[in-house]
Parts: structure tokens; C-alpha cells; sequence
DNA sequence: GCCAACGGTTCACTATTATCACCATCGGCA
DNA sequence: TGCCGATGGTGATAATAGTGAACCGTTGGC
């Protein structure tokens, strides 16, 4: 089925940070042809999963996807879910807790809390999380195909701060690590001076739907701490999976006092 | 672009009240071949936009959508102007105020408030609104392509009370008459004692993006009362239209004091 | 007033997708 | 027990679909 591959393609494009996309430039960006970039505009276009700015010409995700957004979440209330288990999992930890889900190339965030307290990681639940520089990334890709993990690497990884680890096999190391372990530890791979800890949450067929994190300051990681996150961020990583029909890897299940 | 259109119409048969499809019963339904229903499904699936129950094996939308939907959101906060919209629109009249978007078969409820008072509508919020039987339905299809109207006549369209109209030409006298006015006022449509007072907001394209309507009570149906919600659903329409960076129709515009 | 880039379109060429007949399996029912 | 009719799922050929280089008209910068 290459003519829906290539439009799941197109529609990938699509960020937040670039919501909006002119013809040539998406043609170009998924390596498509002009005229059939368009032809697949146009038809999603008649069923309201893309509209065009009149101005500019550029294109832009349409209303469709509002309303197969809320048909999902009837049926798998994760953004429900996960919103009260982040709440559950900051006031536990006092630290900033968030939780995402797999997109095709990073993680988005769906629901976020930052604790009252004087220095607290402060996240933008717009900005995708790369897979390979964040603990979510990390305990994402370790609970799914080896093939996203592959396709990953083969195109050099970019560095968010000094300490981004851009080696494929390292990222692999780290990957198979997370896999065992059933949670990740990440240090300044995404920002500066911030730790993220992270577990995945799974569907009924084993992989990674998203993953549920905290993150802290490193000025505040110790062994002690360090312990206390990993236990609340698995207990809440279960009941995420739980709730979505998931089953609860054993590596995940044995954090759990 | 027949594959996307077929896609697409796959996935329109996915409600809030029928989540989970079996290959069989989604291949009649869209009267497609087995076969091709299955490849289409699977190739979503490979995107995260089909999951399957592993064990009754039915299919159901994937955590695509809420991605996409987040990125849709990101550039068009029509979720969240519509929220604080019905909340004004709740608040000044006094009475049960809903926003909706357009879907292929349906309205789909986005936000909802009812008021403080002692007799009110009460609305299911996961309830598609049947295009035909109701305020919003209504002039959803006056703002909109004639096509999706004719379509939808071709079928014999449902009783949902006593009175619902069914008859193809009032239908059509109907939604002339709300393009003509901007509004509607409909009674016992959907439900029976209740009239329902819409106005659709709309794209920069002149076309019903979704339509915003207060529900009461006809037993407090009053000219005055009329008046004096159809100015203020008015006026939350455009207040829509313009945030969404629509055009304020002048139909709509003439409506505000 | 040129050039380069844009959005959009065309039609000969070529690839993909549909269909039917098939299989294995499940759950009732006698 | 064994049959029946339903289900999910599959594969090879026939039929239909999608592709893309070259094109047009417009826009915006230099």
C-alpha cells in the first residue's frame, strides 16, 4: 500500500514547530514529486484532513483529525489517563513529570505538571522529544521495533547539548540497557543540567505506546532520590498500561515495591 | 487519488459509539472487498493510526490521531477558543451552550457547559450530531458545499423524535433558510422539549468549519429570550470565525447589535 | 526587466491495487 | 461428535490506478 504510506509520509512533516508547509518545500522535504505531492494534498483536503492558507498557499493539517482524536479517545482514554497519573506522579516525586506519546520521529508530550517549588524543570509540551537525547526516547524505542531504532540511527543524530550522545552504538548500548533494566536514566542529553527518568508504557501487544517521566535538576541527584523516582515512575507506568489494556513487562514490574 | 479516498472512508466509520470494527463487518460496511479492507488496515497500522485487539481482533484507531491532532491544535486553537467561547456563551444566556466540528457524517461536540439553574439541557458530549435533526446540523450544511446536503438526502434520514423532519425537500427549504439568516432555530429536532439556536463559524475559504448553538428548554422559548440568545450565538460565532482567521459572513455580522 | 522560485497542470508511461477463490479457525447446534 | 456458517486472513492474476518530466502563469527579489 505505497499511495497510504506516502501520505502518512506527507503528514509526518507536520510539527508544531512547522505547522504550516508550502508545496515545493514538502515535496521536497519527503522526496516527492511536485505533482504527486499534491495530488495527495488535494484528496486529503476533500476529506478535511488537510486546508490551505488562501494567502500563502501553504498547507496545513485539517479539522478530521479533531474528531478521529476524540473517536480514539473514547475508546482509550490515554490523554485521561496519563494527565491524572503525571499529577499523581509530580505530587509524589516534587518533581516536573510528564508523559508522551511515539509519533513517527520523536515523542509528544500529552500531558505535563511542574511542582511548587523553588528550582523545578520547566517544559514546553510543544517541542517534540527526540528519541535519542531523552530518557523517554530512550525506553521508547527499547520497547519496539528494532527497525525504528535502525532507521533512527542511520541518519547522524543531532546534538542538543554538549553531552548528547551521538554514537550509534552507544545509542544502542543505551537502548538495550533501557530494555533490561525497564526504565532509563538520561543526563543532560536534552537540556543542560537536567536528569530524566523514564519508563514506557505498553499496548496489549507489547510495544511502547509512550513513556512517563520525571525530570529534575541534576543538582538534586542522589542515589536516595534517584531510587525514590524510579519506583513512582514504574508504579505509574503500570497503571498506565494497565488502564490502556496493556500487560506490565516483568522488568517494569519488579521496580514496584 | 482512490486509495486515499477509500482510506479515509474506512476510518469515517469509526464513532465514539462504535470504536472497535471487525474486518468483516468494516468491509460491509464500506461495501469494499475483504482483502483490500485488510491491506488498507494494516498498512494504517505500520503509521500507528489502526491498532488491532489482540484478542477479539477487531480494529481500532491508533495514537496517530492524537498527535496529529496536537499539531492541528498548535496551529488553529479551534478546541480552545470554541471551550472559552461556550463558557461566555453558557454564562450570558443562562442556558446549555455547545461548540462542534464538521466530520463526514456528523457534528462532533468539541465543548460544552451547562449552567447553574434549576431546568436544563443536558448533552452527551461523545453524541454525533446528525446533520439533518439538528440547530447545528442545519447550518453546518448552509455553509457548506451543496454536495455533502445532496449526499446526505440520498439516504432516508432517521426519526430521532416525533418531530424530526424527514422530508428531503423541507430539509432543503430549512438550510436555505439558515444561509439566508446566518442562524437556525430548531425544535424537538434531536430531542424532544428542546430548541436548539446555531450559527456556523467559518474557514478563511467561506466554508462551516464547525457551528456553536445554545440548547433550551422550548419551554422557555420566548421572543424575547429568542432575541436575546440568537445576538449572543451570533456574536460567539464570530467571535470564533475571527480567531480560527475566518471571514465573518454578513448574514452573521448584521445578527450583532 | 530580468531571473529564480513558487503553485499548479498535463498526458504518455508505468506501477500499483483489486478481485476472487481459497485456507484455517472459531462457535453454535443438533 | 461432526456439520454449518460465520469469522480473520492470504495469494496470483486481471484491471486499474498513480507517476513525473516538462510545461504554464505568477510572484518577488535583485
Amino acid at each position: 500500500m505505497k499511495t497510504i504510506d506516502k501520505t502518512m509520509r506527507l503528514l509526518s512533516f507536520f510539527t508544531p514547530s512547522q505547522p504550516e508547509i508550502g508545496l515545493s518545500e514538502l515535496a521536497r522535504m519527503a522526496e516527492m514529486d511536485k505533482a504527486t505531492t499534491r495530488r495527495i494534498l488535494v484528496s486529503l483536503g476533500k476529506h478535511h484532513f488537510i486546508e490551505q492558507n488562501q494567502i500563502t498557499k501553504a498547507y496545513r493539517l485539517g479539522s478530521g483529525f479533531l474528531h478521529l482524536a476524540r473517536v480514539r479517545e473514547a475508546t482509550t482514554p490515554i490523554t485521561a489517563i496519563a494527565t491524572q497519573t503525571v499529577e499523581w506522579l509530580c505530587d509524589c516525586t516534587r518533581e516536573t513529570a510528564h508523559a508522551s506519546v511515539g509519533s513517527p520521529n520523536a515523542l509528544i508530550t500529552i500531558a505535563h505538571k511542574e511542582p511548587q517549588r523553588g528550582t523545578v524543570v520547566m517544559i514546553d509540551p510543544t517541542e517534540p522529544l527526540p528519541f535519542h537525547a531523552t530518557a523517554s526516547g530512550i525506553v521508547f524505542l527499547a520497547f519496539n521495533d528494532a527497525d525504528l531504532l535502525e532507521n533512527l540511527l542511520k541518519k547522524p543524530l543531532k546534538k542538543h547539548t554538549d553531552h548528547t550522545e551521538i554514537d550509534p552504538d552507544a545509542v544502542r548500548a543505551r537502548v538495550a540497557r533501557a530494555r533490561r533494566d525497564g526504565y532509563y536514566l538520561n543526563e543532560h542529553g536534552f537540556e543542560s543540567d537536567v536528569a530524566g527518568l523514564a519508563a514506557p508504557y505498553l499496548n496489549a501487544d507489547g510495544t511502547a505506546a509512550g513513556a512517563i517521566a520525571v525530570a529534575m535538576p541534576t543538582t538534586r541527584k542522589t542515589d536516595e532520590q534517584i531510587h525514590m523516582v524510579k519506583q513512582h515512575v514504574a508504579a505509574a507506568s503500570a497503571r498506565i498500561t494497565t488502564a490502556i489494556g496493556g500487560v506490565v513487562h516483568p522488568s517494569i514490574q519488579k521496580l514496584i515495591v
